[in-house]
DNA sequence: GCAAATTAATCAATCGTTTGATTAATTTTG
DNA sequence: CAAAATTAATCAAACGATTGATTAATTTGC
């Protein structure tokens, strides 16, 4: 009978995964994450290292799995505005099924402790923004998109637009009160977002004057 | 000679904001604040009664300061668009202004550790959400804005757009490194968030299809 | 039977807070 | 006005609790 091996390593993985992110790194202790994951103490150490040894172990699973998703979408043989359009998708699903990780990533982005962990998000996040900077850089060129805008700062709206809706408090989102957990929730707010950045773009780089 | 006189209360205060933003609430210690501030230890109890009363003390006074600027835009005899521009600059300007703040409560709002601190900055993001829907919603009533828009997710748009200014490492928000403490660059940082959001939202809401 | 996995017990270090004493400034009193 | 009493501000030292980590002993699975 295999269903009830409770992996430990795993076990201890994704509590203290649950616990970063709801109390933050350092307001996590390993005895926390011991009785959460049911592993005694030592295994945290026995395994990982140490404490941070997990928080790295979490993030580079999670980068790992991001940066591998949409890359090549670049090089599709489709408009720009389509290429954008499913970049925009994408980034949208992503964020919106990693929520907890987000988060996560976002506050350690604000933070000064571990400036490799720093550095491992931010080189993650600009790869993403090159993506995005040469799709939209090749529409202007090619005359598909007009010219005077600011593509950093479009692409700043973009990012920002999806994390805005996954950090801005449920209650003041909706007019009703709606749950991220909720996959029926979860489902509308993606469309709406999805929705809203696609047709904000095309409206926006779109519209000659 | 009062030259040197010193105010510690309020030198635990800066302090203490300076550590909070940078290393986060639960990994500043007291023995730091008291370090950074030259008072003693002590002092810290004796003011504020512990270290979550200095954290309270200072996001109340920034969360104070924050309602009483602008908010007597929506009252002005302008149109529906000229108060959306006043609100974007208003916006841009107050968080450019207090970055170490805006992301210490971006950080807060992620965490479940003080819910009534979580509630204080949901009601004060709440009252200027609030402002912008009624801007917006009062320029499609009167015809100035096209309707078939998500209101909602264009105040994400313009708040996330902001905040990921703030927040998005430096090195990759624009080709050349820059930083956001020198007063030349934030300058500069703030006319484009200025200049392409009022843009953004001039072309995508006055643009009839 | 042996290596890997797991445990309880323990470690030094650090945490936020409190203490009792001291100084300096202010107020009260005669 | 000056001596006495009171207050506010500051300090070094210590408090008990908790932190992340380690030990040495035990259990498990092949």
């Amino acid at each position: 009978m295999k269903t009830e091996k409770v992996d430990k390593r795993q076990a201890i993985l994704e509590a203290a995964e649950k616990l970063f992110c709801e109390t933050g790194y350092e307001g996590t202790s390993t005895r926390q994450i011991s009785k959460e994951s049911g592993a005694n103490m030592a295994m945290i150490n026995y395994y990982f290292g140490s404490k941070e040894g997990v928080f790295v172990e979490i993030m580079n699973e999670r980068i790992a799995s991001f940066a591998s998703q949409l890359k090549i979408i670049n090089e599709d043989k489709i408009s720009a505005l389509e290429k954008l359009h499913k970049v925009i998708e994408g980034y949208v699903n992503r964020i919106l099924n990693n929520t907890a990780f987000h988060k996560m990533m976002h506050r350690e982005l604000s933070l000064t402790q571990r400036p490799e962990m720093y550095d491992k998000i931010k080189d993650a996040m600009g790869q993403n923004m090159q993506m995005i900077d040469r799709i939209i850089t090749g529409g202007i060129e090619d005359g598909s998109f007009k010219k005077d805008v600011d593509v950093r700062m479009i692409i700043a709206t973009i990012m920002g637009t999806i994390s805005n809706v996954v950090i801005a408090p449920n209650k003041i989102l909706s007019c009703s009160n709606f749950d991220l957990n909720n996959p029926k929730d979860k489902k509308m707010i993606k469309e709406r977002a999805i929705t809203h950045l696609q047709d904000l773009t095309t409206v926006y780089l779109t519209t000659k004057r």
